[in-house]
DNA sequence: AATCTTTATTTGACTAGTCAATTGATCAAG
DNA sequence: CTTGATCAATTGACTAGTCAAATAAAGATT
């Protein structure tokens, strides 16, 4: 039996790459108190907000239960809000959400960029931005339907 | 403040594929009645037993709680056995894990390929490949350091 | 033989997520 | 009004993983 195709090995090295990415990520915000998942969520509301919590699920691709747990836990750790205003539920940064992503942010950015640029070109960079936005998107198409 | 880079907006593409692929491929394996985590596992497995515990934590880039856990929840379902020949403990597939791979394998093959083969030439998943393996694998030697 | 060190594995307390069933609230008729 | 339909959010029961502390099992040292 044929053991593994190009497109399997192309598999392995981007689910290898997430996985200890994520590790490297959650060590280096650990002496921001925040994890690598809870900085996604607190970046897209703070370029979103207000927004709803299924907006947000939608954003990030999460299912509606995941989002509630994660805001559940946001919000106990006071990062964010839910107000219930009118007959939507909006959700916000609170101020010490806003200066957590305030402080983190850059440093963050700092860190996905040079572990990129330590090893790619700036051409190559652009080339797999390009080929890796044809994968996603056709990814999220076929989970859309 | 810049809001990204290059290297922020390949991570996010990445990110979002990984997860995204996850969902679709879960889906797909339900039929076969066992995840896409549980079938990297016993894919390894298969390809390098008899494993200790470690080597195959150390294959898949997993904690040894990660990996003690995952293998009770695969040898709960009779998948693997752990077989504590003379003074280390081996694993191995069952008859059971075994027809499950093979069964599972070709199909689980077929549908990674196709997902990249509708959006990626020959050419393109070769660049692609040779891209991820670079960056995948500076990121490991990060971790491992 | 008895203790000490090392290395492998497990376990407790979490985060992060899934799916499916339930609960809640708003609106559109009857 | 009340009775459903609809859509949002929560919750229960899981999987899958982390880190750190606790155990286990050998092997080496005194």
């Amino acid at each position: 039996m044929k053991r593994n195709t190009l497109a399997s090995l192309i598999w392995v090295r981007i689910t290898r790459f997430t996985h200890q990415s994520a590790l490297l990520s959650n060590d280096f915000l650990k002496s921001f108190d925040i994890t690598a998942a809870q900085f996604d969520v607190l970046n897209q509301i703070g370029t979103y907000q207000p927004l709803s919590q299924s907006e947000l699920a939608e954003k990030i691709t999460i299912s509606a239960g995941g989002i509630s747990r994660m805001l559940s836990r946001l919000e106990r750790d006071g990062y964010i809000q839910r107000t219930s205003e009118w007959k939507t539920k909006w959700i916000s940064l609170t101020d010490k959400g806003e200066a957590k992503l305030e402080s983190v942010f850059e440093h963050q950015l700092a860190f996905q960029t040079s572990l990129m640029e330590d090893c790619l070109s700036r051409e190559e960079q652009k080339t797999l931005y390009k080929l890796m936005t044809k994968v996603q998107r056709h990814t999220e198409k076929e989970l859309g339907q």
